[in-house]
Order: C-alpha cells, then structure tokens, then sequence
DNA sequence: CTCCGCCCTG
DNA sequence: CAGGGCGGAG
C-alpha cells in the first residue's frame, strides 16, 4: 500500500533470514474498534500523532512533532530530535491523513510564551519553580496535619544534579506515604486507610489524592526532562551529560545507536519469516547524519522544548487522573485495602512492583472486589492507556525507543520471583497512582526506609518485580498465561530491575510497554496477527487461539471476538473463491485440476490484500494449495449445479476445516502482535 | 443450556 | 468487522 514500507526486496531467497523489524512500539492498540486496515504501515511509529489522546490540551508534542509547528522563536529543526524532524515529512507522507497537520496547527500552546527565556534564566526559573512547589506541598502536608517525613532530601533539590535530583525526587514520595495512611486513623492504618467512611473523609482522601498528583504531574515534567536528555543525539552530543547518558543507553561510547540496537533486536527476535529489517538499518543512516546536522542545534532551546512539553504531558495526566478519580474514587478506597494487605509481605530489599494491566480477572484465592476494576474499565482505562502511553511514545526518538522497544533487546537482568503476594487486579489506578514513583530517579530502592520502617506500605508503594511475579503465580495456576516467555525476560527490564544502575531510564516508555502486555481489549495489532494466523488456521479452536494470543486476558468476549474475527475470515475467504470458481466457470474451463492458486493468481492477491495487506509476511505455501483445493471444489460444485442446494457449501466448508496446519510458535511470541502493527 | 459456525445486515 | 439471528452439536 504504502510504497516505501513494502520490504519486499528478496521475497522468497531470504524468508528463513530475516527477523522483525524493530521499529518502536507506539501503536493505537487499545481501541479494537478501529479498523485494523489502516493500522499496518507504521514507519516511524513514535512519530506518530494520537488523536484519541483524551485531553483537550493533548496536542502539544503532538504539534511539536508535526512539522507544521511553528513556534514563535523556535525552530523546530532545531528543538526536535534529529530523527523526528527528518522523519516527519516522510512520515506525513507515509500515513498522516489529511488534515492531521492542520489540526496540529491549530492546537494550543499553553505555555510558549513563559518558556521562552533563555537557558540561565529558564534555570533560575526552574529552580524557583521548584522551591514553590515544594514550599506548596509542605504547607500542604502540614496542613493535613500528618506526620511530615525528615526532609533528609531535600538538599538535594537544591542543589540540583543527577544524583540529587534522584533523591529529591523521592521525597515527595515519601511524604505521600505518609500522608496517606494517617490520615484516617493511626493505628490500623490499613484497614482504616482504606475503608471508605463519612463522606468528609472521602472528601478528604480526594483532596490528598489531588495534591499527590499535582507531585506526579511534577514527576512526569522532570521525567519528561530527562527524558529528551537522554534520547534526543542531537542535545546529547553538545551536553556532557547527554553524551554520557547517550553512552550508557547505548552500551558504548560514541556508538551508533540505531544500528546497535536493531542488530541486537535482530538476532532476539526470530521472526525469521518477517521480512522486513535489513531495511531498518539502511534507513537509519539518514537520521544519523542529519542527526550530526542538527548537532548545531542549541540545547537550552531544546530545554525549552522539554519545558513546553512537560507542561503538556502534565496537563494530560491531571486531566486524567481527575477525570478518573472522579468517577472511582469512592470505590476505590475500599478497595485499596484489600489490595494493600494482600502485598503486605514486609520484605527488606525486596522490591514489591505491580503490574499495570487493567482490569485483571485472575483466579486469586481471594478475589478482591472486581466491582472497582471493572468501573475502571471502559473510556477510563482508555483515557488512562492513552496518557501514558502515546503521549510518551508520540515524542520517543527513535534511538531510545529501540532501547526499550524489544522486550528480549536488553539481557534479562535475574530477578526474584515468589517473594510477594498474588498481585490484585485493580492495577490501574495503582499504575495511575505508582507511575510518578517509577521515576528513574527516585525509585524508593536509593536510601528509602524499608517497608517496615515506612509502615504499611500502600498501594503507591507497589513496583515493577511483581510483573515477573504475576507470571510465575499465573503459571501455577493453569489459567491462561497472560505473559509469554518473551514476556517475562522482557519484564526484567523493568525500573525495578535496573533500580541498581541508577541511570535514569525512559520509564515511560517502559510503562507503556508493560502496560500492553496484557490486554483485556484485541488490538489491531492482533487483529493483524489473527489475519496473518488465518493462513495456517481457518478454523482455529478457542483453546488454540488462547494459547496464541498470550498478551491477551481471555474471557467470553475476547474469545468470541477472536472467534467471530476467524468466521469473517473464513467468509470473506469463501466468498473469493467462490467468485473466481464461478470466474474460471465462466471462463470454460472445464478440469478443476488445472484450477491453482498461485501467488500472482488473481485470487491470491485479493486474499493476500486482505490477510496480508502490507505484503510483510512470507504467505505459505500450504495455505495456496488450499486455497487451490478450496476453488477446485467450489468450482465442481457449482459446475455440478450443486449451488442450488442451500447449504451446497456445508461439504466444502468440511473439507476445508480439516486442511488446518500448525501455527509457527513465533505466533505466540507477546510482541508479534505490537510487532505487526509496526510493519 | 452453552458454544460454535454460518448467514445477513449495516 | 461487528451485531443479531438461526441452527446444530455437545
């Protein structure tokens, strides 16, 4: 469809060779609705421009990325990363619709002017910015009368720095933990916490939930920060800091990051029959060069960038948190006890970390209360995917995005498992709430008391290891694994288990990343996938297709849908082939012998345009001789006159169904599904 | 009764 | 591609 993205180059020779391509993995899952025919071409997916995104104020990085952005005293060569603005134009060319960048144009720019200072003076102005803040807070938290936590950080706010700026970032954390639970009561703080009473307390627990979000809509700015420090080249090659965050990333100094990262993915991801990397690389090199052009750029304008876009990015998630809690909170609050003591396993060193997955029906011993998660389901969950999700992914760079983009990319770092209670299913406000903790810099691992000294922990206090966790405790439990294999060594890459390098990460992206891996919603991306599947299975049976779709949470709807997805398959197959049988009819053609399905058959190109429309899959062999089968026989048949039977077809169906061949496990691979969406 | 597949429709 | 209706199989 889309000429440039059609790797089509070698197509038979090579087929065994080739791996998926690992372009990053920002996608518009999430939303089943949406018709996967215009999913597939993603070339530079980070680029791409989420219009679902719920907030009103959404737009801004996806205007900074649109090169349509003209903000006043910023060139957007300059301010973007190298990649980005080299790759909009083709990517507008690639896939933007119409109007996408006429809609960019006129979206707001909440902050241009303030951000505009220069860098000295921007600096100072961040500073300040900071001491208000954390002077708001502390009356704040004064003024809820609670506890304060020795402010043992907050020097290091002052002052400044990586390392400081790490431990800072983690007092306010801090703080909120032990804002949270005295409010209520404390003794029993657990059981008190949570348990939603009188309505002032309720009122109450919103307003606290409100200041702690204003510290995540903090985190998230500096996250973001940090963020564009590490994987913009362009600022990287002109700032000390840059240069060596870039190097870590990278594994090496001055390396080359794109080519780096999509060998290493190249060899983890043995998707041997997708053919479309070796491109990846030769299309990189653009960006490289133009990167070392952008070189020329200036940081501080980039810093101001970063400003704007924290500023966005923050705006967002207020919008959602609110909007989200505004509907849930009530509930929530009750359930946050239940959830608090299952995780309570007061374990030194040990990090407790949840997984982000909404709305997780898993057969506990216990099951918490589902009646909160499934309020969460819905646009909320959505609002809340799309926040943290695409709002990150939309502004990557490509270089970082490979860093994480492939879960199997990075060496799996061994990390405990067992060492916590069954995770609960209300993850999603816990990742609402967790995510600002997840900040690279401030993870509670760095000079953070232990559980014990904190008291109960509560639900923000949760991290990533129990992902790995959940997998294991899924396992024994013979339901359908939500996570693969791929899964769980990519979960290793979690903040959690790199807590110990003390680099900061994109931890966004990883979020984004976990919060994908299982899904209570099909994804075009599976759809995709399920498409791809057809040519191996026509009549797959739910049991197989749960076993093939490892990233999805199964229930009655998600089979039904897979299924009824096969059954549209099967008739759109059927009705093809009936056509060109009746076609061949037409034709004279008397021998069905002579009847095959070839792949410049006619009948194979409408089938391939539908199950394969980006032509990135290597069509198997086996499935052309049952197409061929399938129109030999509806050709005899109707030639046989047999059409005027009602149920003529039933025979053929039946000879059909049982021509089902063995899926590839790389089908079952967790990422196949984001993978297909990007190729 | 549920599950599944087909058919028809939008 | 999804919904709804229908019928058959278990």
């Amino acid at each position: 469809m889309i000429p440039t993205l059609l790797w089509l180059s070698s197509p038979v020779s090579r087929e065994k060779e080739d791996t998926m391509d690992d372009r990053t993995a920002s996608e518009q899952d999430g939303n089943h609705a949406t018709s996967g025919h215009s999913q597939g071409l993603k070339k530079e997916p980070c680029f791409q421009r989420d219009s679902s995104l719920p907030s009103p104020s959404a737009s801004l990085i996806s205007q900074l990325l649109s090169h349509t952005v003209v903000s006043r005293g910023l060139d957007p060569h300059i301010l973007l990363p190298s990649s980005q603005a080299t790759d909009l134009p083709q990517d507008y060319g690639d896939d933007a619709s119409p109007g996408e960048g006429e809609q960019a144009l006129t979206l707001p720019r909440p902050c241009a002017p303030t951000l505009l200072p220069r860098a000295s003076d921007r600096d100072q102005l961040s500073n300040e910015h900071l001491r208000a803040k954390r002077a708001r807070v502390e009356s704040i938290i004064q003024g809820m009368n609670l506890p304060l936590n020795p402010p043992t950080c907050d020097t290091g706010r002052e002052t400044g720095g990586g390392h400081d700026m790490e431990r800072g970032r983690e007092t306010p954390w801090e703080n909120k933990r032990k804002t949270r639970m005295p409010q209520q009561q404390q003794s029993d703080e657990v059981i008190q916490w949570a348990v939603p009473g009188a309505c002032s307390s309720q009122t109450q627990g919103c307003q606290q939930l409100k200041e702690q979000l204003h510290f995540l809509e903090q985190q998230l700015r500096q996250l973001q920060e940090k963020f564009f420090q590490v994987c913009d080249p362009g600022d990287a090659a002109h700032t000390q800091e840059g240069t060596k965050k870039a190097h870590l990333l990278h594994g090496k100094p001055g390396g080359r990051p794109g080519k780096d990262s999509a060998a290493v993915a190249n060899d983890l991801l043995k998707m041997h029959f997708w053919r479309s990397v070796p491109e990846v690389a030769g299309h990189e090199a653009p960006e490289e060069e133009e990167s070392a052009g952008i070189a020329g750029g200036l940081p501080s304008e980039a810093r101001v960038l970063s400003e704007m876009l924290k500023h966005e990015l923050a705006g967002v998630t207020s919008w959602v948190v609110d909007s989200v809690l505004k509907t849930v909170w009530p509930k929530v609050a009750g359930h946050f006890l239940q959830w608090h003591c299952s995780l309570q396993v007061p374990r030194e060193g040990v990090r407790r970390e949840y997984f982000a997955s909404e709305k997780c029906r898993k057969p506990l011993p216990k099951p918490p209360p589902q009646d909160v998660l499934n309020s969460l389901g819905g646009p909320q969950a959505e609002a809340l995917s799309g926040a943290s999700e695409k709002s990150p992914d939309s502004h990557t760079c490509p270089v970082s995005s490979r860093e994480v983009r492939k879960p199997c990319q990075v060496p799996s770092i061994g990390y405990p498992l067992g060492m916590t209670a069954p995770v609960q299913d209300n993850q999603l406000l816990s990742q609402l709430l967790g995510y600002g903790q997840h900040s690279p810099w401030g993870s509670s691992s760095h000079g953070s008391p232990s559980a014990a000294e904190r008291g109960p922990p509560e639900p923000l206090n949760l991290h990533w290891g129990t992902i790995k966790l959940r997998s294991s405790v899924m396992r024994q439990q013979q339901y359908p694994l939500p996570l693969s294999p791929d899964n769980v060594e990519s979960l290793a890459l979690l903040p959690a288990a790199r807590a110990g390098c003390g680099e900061p990460q994109p931890d966004v992206r990883r979020l984004s990343l976990t919060l994908r891996y299982i899904q209570e919603a099909l994804t075009p991306g599976h759809l995709k996938k399920a498409k791809l599947m057809f040519f191996f299975t026509r009549y797959p049976s739910s049991t197989l297709l749960k076993t093939y779709f490892l990233d999805v949470q199964f229930s009655r709807c998600i089979t039904s849908q897979l299924i009824k997805w096969f059954s549209n398959f099967r008739e759109f197959y059927y009705i093809q082939v009936e056509k060109f049988a009746r076609q061949a009819l037409l034709e004279g053609i008397v021998d069905a012998k002579v009847l095959r399905v070839s792949r410049d058959s006619e009948l194979f190109r409408a089938l391939n345009m539908h199950y394969n429309k980006g032509n990135d899959f290597e069509v198997p062999a086996r499935f052309l001789e049952v197409a061929s089968l399938t129109l030999q026989e509806f050709f005899s048949a109707v030639r046989a006159g047999k059409d005027s039977d009602p149920s003529w077809k039933k025979p053929i169906y039946k000879i059909i169904s049982k021509l089902d061949s063995d899926i590839p496990e790389v089908f079952k691979s967790s990422g196949c599904s984001q993978e297909l969406l990007q190729s």
